[in-house]
DNA sequence: ACCTGAACACCGTTCAAGT
DNA sequence: ACCTGAACACCGTTCAAGT
């Protein structure tokens, strides 16, 4: 078993999930690989580069799936779907996308196709872009909200429900906490409402 | 000068500022207080802890600032911009708001003022908790991927930009890139349009 | 080409000891 | 109560040396 870039990033990937991003050492890897940890330098000049290579696959590997949809609404919805699923296919997924540096090409054609349907549908050049980044932005933040309140579950949250009986916008806040996905559904709607609506 | 707890957490948030979070450890923060790195433990239980700390500081820094608004479209427009404002008061303020746990109570009575105005408003309880969860998300995904965008401007834009040609849609995301305050701005309305089309 | 082994300059954290 | 000082078990990275 001789190593190379992609088994590297694979076995990093599934550490990942193991131990967290923060226990994830180059020493630590390495010993998963049979290796020296000063091994890995032959195949990325630093940590900072396998850490790239981690998110790309990451992220490559959801926006690739499920059959590519038909109107402009499906596309974005389709688009704030899979990058949510990027980010949660892995523990600490929000984390390591902010510290992977982003990789310019990340899907360019899937890009086109997108922006393609939305200046059919009547955007303009500019708000296209921008309800591309508008999406992706609520998508990635949602799943930055939801990794994030992972161990808010524990006391946090019980110290929420007991500030419920004074402050009663605090109940609803944990009620919407409990049903991620329907959440995060709504926020999408009203975004793509608003597209719809700026269309006439 | 005796250390306390604020002097730690003002001089740590200045010194990320200057070295950015990856190289913010407890021995530098020592150094630059005139002590012993061990002595921060007699303050915070960990370096975690004192992340919490940070993160706490930062978003109250901010969202206790300017007037507070009148309509619910105002109310949430000012929460979306003191959010993503938080974010980029300091270096690497998205990896620090990930890294630090979130503090429960964060401001729970702005949070009820503006629950307060949404049902008054016509949102029922539910909704009025995913529309703060969806600008919320908004937000801070905005000023995520702008924190990280930054170190891409250097060569994966020019990158980008070589791309244009063949890929039309690119080039309205390059010059969405130019303009982050409007590219947020709008999106921030596309949210807004959406749930006012849903009231009725 | 691909990996080992030793070494360097760091980390967070614990704990006894000082004042 | 508040801090020092030594020590422990780690880090990422460089570089010569092996095969």
């Amino acid at each position: 078993m001789t190593l190379d870039r992609d088994l590297i990033v694979r076995t990093a990937l599934r550490l990942l999930d193991d131990v967290g991003l923060e226990k994830l050492s180059l020493r630590r890897l390495a010993k998963e690989l049979d290796v020296h940890a000063t091994a890995l330098y032959w195949h990325f000049a630093s940590k900072q580069e396998l850490l790239d290579a981690m998110g790309r696959a990451m992220v490559q590997q959801v926006v690739a799936e499920g059959p590519l949809p038909r109107t402009w609404q499906e596309w974005l919805a389709h688009l704030a779907r899979a990058q949510r699923q990027a980010v949660r296919s892995h523990r600490d997924g929000a984390l390591l996308m902010m510290t992977a540096r982003p990789t310019a090409e990340h899907q360019v054609e899937y890009l086109d196709q997108l922006v393609g349907r939305l200046l059919e549908a009547g955007f303009t050049a500019e708000s296209a872009a921008a309800a591309f980044i508008a999406v992706s932005n609520f998508a990635i933040g949602a799943a930055f909200a939801e990794q994030q309140g992972r161990d808010l579950g524990e006391e946090a949250l019980d110290d929420l429900i007991l500030r419920s009986g004074e402050h009663p916008g605090v109940s609803g806040i944990v009620a919407a906490a409990q049903d991620l996905d329907a959440t995060f559904e709504r926020g999408l709607a009203w975004l793509l409402a608003g597209m719809r609506a700026e269309l006439g």
